[in-house]
DNA sequence: CGCGAGCTTGACGTTGTTCAACTAGAGTGG
DNA sequence: CCACTCTAGTTGAACAACGTCAAGCTCGCG
């Protein structure tokens, strides 16, 4: 453990992503205004990072952690939009268009997030296209992200889109095989968009047919040729 | 029926509302390098406008008419993401992000469309960031308009799809509770996310409930707190 | 007149949700 | 240290929703 882990602000600014991909468009000086107007935070599980409805007066850079983007409808339904590891930009689909937050993202493990003053990140942007430009690459990719998701979601029955969870998940998020899961079996429903109960028999199908290895929240891919062709026939 | 509609350029580009908005952002003669650079086109129903997988060379502006977002899968399976009506600045998800484009573009009814050209465009709003933030703004509303229609179909039921359809192309396409479809019932079944007997079956059954009265492409909505209600309870 | 595309209907089987009962582990207080 | 309770996970059965299939209908067009 170095040093610095053991105070509150882990990640150095100097280390920092953002801080690299800014300074490409940027005098340093520029950016430390930025710096200046953002604070870093630590959330833990569970925590709201950014609230569905709330004025989006911050963007959110990820520096460490897992987040989910959900949005809860008027009967109190959550549905999991997509789920993002760091490095991220998060919330920026406000910096072109409303001022109140569409979905809110939470915590799914302890994550480090910057929290970056809006009004005076568009102002610099708006006066740097090249650096907007840039921004708007890092801010969409969720959209496309979640579009695809949902596509998935309208056209392939509960297996196929339990599969492509696990896929997802191991892909994108833990990037191994073998990962232990951050998500309950409720928020796994609420991303494949089906109920628990079906998520837990799916999930205990698969373990019996050797496609998983399932053990609690420890989750294991046996087969993954097997997995790739159930996501695919849907 | 003026004597320009007898031509094929239907419109003046003197009454194009991209005219408009773009002149709010730039000298006429830059714009008019812009006009130069587009081509006005006609489309009957049917024809693709914009092709998904295709480069994405041009921006369209919808002049006239009505189109659909469609993303078609693996397996050949089409998913309407959303269906929007003159005036709209389409295809426009590629201005900061891919080159390719991610879902194809179909008029569903004979639609006036103004092909501009990408690179130039481009060009000019790197040069204009308020001109660039305007595009994104114009440009940025499918995505969410799709979002909002995914998470529908994810948590609702074919009921409330169905009303969600029927309630939308009253509200943002047709605007009036009396309209003629034309969309098939087989596009229906493609936004609303279920089977064309489906879409059949319930809308007869709204038929017999009194909601609705449909005879053939003719839509009229007779009770349209209950619609709102089914869409609302799921 | 006959053909074909889109539409409609009802029957049937599959899929998925809901419900209720049960288990396991973690935290709490006597 | 052991009840207790609370939450997450699990299982199976009953029921509702939905897709598929098969058949027939309507309307426009050659």
């Amino acid at each position: 453990m170095s040093r610095s882990e053991t105070h509150s602000k882990v990640y150095n600014c100097d280390d920092c992503l953002f801080q690299q991909i800014s300074c490409q468009f940027m005098e340093p000086a520029q950016f430390n205004m930025l710096r200046k107007a953002s604070a870093q935070l630590r959330f833990n599980k569970g925590e709201t990072i950014l609230k569905q409805g709330a004025q989006a007066t911050h963007l959110a850079f990820l520096q460490k952690g897992v987040v989910k983007f959900q949005y809860e409808d008027e009967r109190a339904r959550n549905l999991i939009l997509t789920i993002t590891k760091a490095p991220a930009l998060i919330g920026g689909s406000n910096i072109f268009n409303d001022s109140v937050n569409f979905f809110s993202v939470q915590a799914v493990e302890e994550c480090e997030v910057c929290m970056i003053d809006m009004a005076m990140l568009k102002e610099i942007a708006q006066m740097n296209n090249r650096y907007l430009m840039k921004l708007l690459e890092l801010v969409t990719g969720m959209f496309r992200e979640s579009v695809i998701n949902f596509i998935t979601l309208a056209h392939k029955q509960v297996n196929g889109r339990i599969a492509d969870v696990i896929l997802y998940l191991s892909d994108s998020v833990y990037n191994s095989d073998l990962f232990t899961l951050t998500l309950t079996r409720k928020e796994l429903s609420e991303f494949a968009g089906c109920s628990t109960e079906n998520v837990i028999h799916t999930l205990s199908r698969f373990h019996r047919e050797g496609i998983l290895n399932v053990k609690g929240k420890s989750i294991e891919i046996a087969d993954r040729e097997r997995l790739q062709k159930i996501s695919k026939i849907g």
